[in-house]
DNA sequence: TTCCTTAGTTGCTCAGGCACACTTAGTAAG
DNA sequence: CTTACTAAGTGTGCCTGAGCAACTAAGGAA
């Protein structure tokens, strides 16, 4: 079923005969974290670290790293807790994005991570002290990044702009409380369009998605009534298709 | 960065220093193959080997299996080719579906695997073997699979249905040439709904995916005008969102 | 009291999906 | 030769939801 022993990286699990005897990959989980900060959507990265030995000493970075075989019960607990470490925040948004693996993309040997991308309020995190929020200007990061770690953002930045097309994701980057405008801004700085007020409003509360809390935000004009997400966090798909059953 | 090193799948690659001494997951791939087989959705499933240490023997479970740090360059070459041993088909429409992963989803140990998911017209394909078609009527298949396939599985119906509302992806399942009733047939078997034929019609062809050939299908009654997939084998997305950019 | 700003609503138009009825082009049977 | 039958393909009218723009509402500030 696979190739036969070379030289490195054996296994002779629960002391059965060998064929688990040749080389694994590496694994690794690494996140897209998006939060709405100043205004515009920022991306979390990490430095790598400088030490001997280690790939892209001092570049950016998407937070991860390797699964821990003893600590991470499946890849979603892994990537909760690179998620958790980097900014202390514990229950997310967190979607898996795709894998990456080849032969090449480490130049430690052949590797395979797993990419999640999560969605948070700015307000909720407390960064660790090497990461920091970078800007997308233009849906797109000026840096280079560390491994594959490119390719990986912009598929997580493509993602989230075709599905807020038609989903409700950005409630995710809302805080606990927050107003119809103040989400139709979010809208419109992820999709880097302006959309229609009232088809906006309309569209938003037919989902059912939110619920109205008996306190208004004031301000030096009209107040706006305040929202929260309601309990079934589950994201909306805004139905458009073919032939709607029933 | 992660765990220290315990005892087994260790490596020391380019001779660097002790930072990839730790057990490493196992890695694997698996391909969910979907064909519209006697005019209903199947799927392709593979016996497991009955031999000394195998787990789950004699069971059926998706084709899939380790990565090959020496065949395979990446992990979407490694999908090809597992799909190419079992069906002998080169050029399939192959997308990745997720991964899973987790301590306990295999006995031999905490593992990976890359899942990806294919159509293929059924006429192009050459079984091995150990393989064969399953039915899935009402959208479930009634065998239980190896490890987590059915969960697998199950994740791959629904993403095909749900992709099927709103692309091309039907396309894909069919021969070279078909009428627009015979690719109405195949969208109404994968959603297991009647499709109401001008809305159908009016569709599909403004989407611009498909072109005439200068041949008729003749039957007992009218012809059909016979078609096939134009060139860019990109799937088409039915836009139907929020304010079409232009 | 008037003006400014933002929240939220209303009514009109237009595009596209859908249901349904109709036309078309073939075979087969009387 | 004509009529019946069947499935391919078209046309018509309704309805929903988006875009657009004008309007009302509710505050603060001058």
């Amino acid at each position: 079923m696979a190739g036969e022993a070379l030289n490195k990286n054996l296994g002779k699990d629960h002391g059965k005969s060998g064929q688990l005897d040749f080389p694994r990959p590496l694994t690794t989980v690494d996140v897209v974290i998006f939060a709405i900060v100043n205004d515009s959507l920022q991306v979390l990265l990490v430095q790598r670290p400088a030490g001997e030995g280690e790939p892209f000493p001092l570049t950016w970075a998407l937070p991860g790293g390797f699964v821990d075989v003893a600590k991470d019960r499946d890849l979603a607990a892994c990537a909760a807790r690179k998620l958790r470490e980097k900014t202390g925040v514990t229950s997310p948004y967190l979607e898996q994005l795709g894998s990456w693996g080849s032969a090449t993309r480490d130049p430690r040997g052949w590797s395979a991570t797993h990419a999640y991308f999560a969605l948070i309020p700015d307000e909720a995190s407390e960064l660790a002290p090497d990461a920091r929020w970078f800007p997308l200007p233009g849906g797109r990061l000026k840096d280079k990044l560390a491994f594959d770690h490119g390719d990986i953002l912009a598929t997580a930045i493509q993602r989230l702009r075709n599905k807020v097309e038609y989903t409700s994701l950005p409630a995710y980057l809302m805080p606990a409380e927050f107003t119809l405008p103040d989400l139709q801004r979010v809208y419109e700085i992820v999709l880097d369009r302006p959309l229609e007020k009232s088809a906006f409003r309309t569209r938003i509360l037919s989902a059912d998605m939110i619920e109205p809390v008996a306190k208004m935000r004031r301000g030096p004009n009209r107040p706006a009534q305040l929202y929260r997400l309601k309990k079934g966090r589950e994201p909306v798909y805004f139905v458009r298709t073919f032939n709607p059953p029933e």
